[in-house]
DNA sequence: AGAATAGTGTCTGTGAGACATTATCTG
DNA sequence: CAGATAATGTCTCACAGACACTATTCT
């Protein structure tokens, strides 16, 4: 399919490489707050500085860039199969001390309960309302993830990536509250559930865990499930 | 502000060179129908095949890529100062021939009146619905874009920017009407433009040009103009 | 029994669309 | 004056939110 012939003239034709990498704005609740994920760098420059989950394109080995973004998300925490969304890309003169770079963001969201291995082994979480000592141009990407998460999340299934495999229509509710910074009405939200109609009712399980009446759980319907799993090896043991 | 100490090693830290190109989907309304612009590729591979205006990023002249879309936008339809959007990142080793590769897709809406010069020099439009013979995944971009403005489209100020500089309600209802492929309600539209608040009636000023009662002129208020302009030169001037 | 939250039934105000009416031009 | 479209007034139905009530657990 390719033509080697391109190939040999490619330099010439390039007026000047670009420094292509990507960054992933990882996203989760935790009691009920919302975070963002952090990894302590491991090179120049920030070097130990905690910056957002990236790394360089390795065209020989990804597919595209999506592929670097979930190998990214493999490597440093440990986790795949997630919903995983691009966001956009960062680019210029002024973003990166080595000079002119691109940065192509994606974001993702994910349940706390999926980062346990993560955080066992240098993941930090943040507060989002936190952006503070952020290294390059990371406290906007930040920035846009979240507007465009909660921009997304007015009455769209966005939000439900946050919740783990079995959940309560109240523990989702609550999601969408934090989200979006506002309490929601009961009887407008499961209504809007019913019509969105992207969860099920499990025939039967029930969360009892509270001292009143217990909920109805709920799972996502198999059609919009993306296929979680966490790999068996620790965080950051890739090359 | 840069270190140069660390351009001296960029060679070995990058696994392999990336080639950056950007793309511009140009939208515009013809006659009432939603098109797109072509033109015809100066080099190999696809010489001569009609395709998206893109180029090549420069990191040496361009800020950033925004202004690397801006200069494409200049060079080959010899405009600037329009609405300009970043689409999306389309990436991987299967959409060019020359191998692995990346294109920052931005789309652009323009006034026809804008593009007389571009279209006397070879720029070409084509209907939104034809996509056909077109060269890498420019016709997947092109349905990024489509599918990007329509959602966009719904109520908010985006598809004004398809309008001249003064324009009717009836004339603004149309464009939106075009684009979403439903007539809107006359009421609800005026209703809505009252609410969003981004246009004026230009007081005393009426298009008279039918045989009936004229119609109030309106123009985007002055915080939400783009500074629109035409380059003196003509297209495909630039090196 | 009382506390707490889950879940549902019902009323009402807001707002979008349907329809009708008036306004103002050309020929 | 007839025809055409602009612009606006008004009615109605749908729906989101408010409120109230019932259900079911634990202590």
């Amino acid at each position: 399919m390719q033509d080697e012939s391109y190939k040999k003239s490619k330099a010439e034709m390039l007026p000047d490489p670009v420094v292509c990498t990507v960054d992933v704005v990882l996203l989760t609740l935790r009691e009920g707050s919302f975070c963002y994920a952090l990894v302590p760098r491991e090179q120049e420059p920030f070097q130990g500085v905690a910056a957002l989950p990236g790394g360089f394109v390795h065209p020989a080995e990804d597919k595209d860039l999506r592929a670097s973004a979930e190998r990214v998300l493999r490597d440093k925490a440990g986790i795949q199969g997630v919903y995983l969304e691009q966001l956009a890309v960062f680019s210029g003169v002024a973003r990166d001390p080595r000079g002119w770079s691109i940065s192509v963001a994606w974001y993702t969201l994910v349940p706390l309960e999926a980062l346990q291995a993560a955080l066992a082994t240098g993941v930090i979480l943040r507060e989002v309302a936190d952006l503070g000592g952020l290294p390059f141009d990371h406290a906007e990407i930040v920035r846009v993830a979240l507007e465009r998460v909660r921009s997304k999340s007015t009455y769209s299934s966005l939000p439900v990536h946050l919740c783990p495999a079995t959940f309560t229509l109240p523990q989702l509710q609550a999601v969408y509250e934090t989200l979006l910074g506002e309490p929601i009405n009961k009887v407008s939200f499961r209504r809007k559930m019913e019509e969105l109609a992207f969860v099920e009712p499990i025939k039967g399980e029930f969360d009892s865990s509270g001292a009143h009446r217990p909920a109805q759980l709920y799972r996502l319907k198999a059609k919009y499930r993306s296929r979680l799993s966490l790999t068996d090896r620790g965080m950051n043991s890739g090359g």
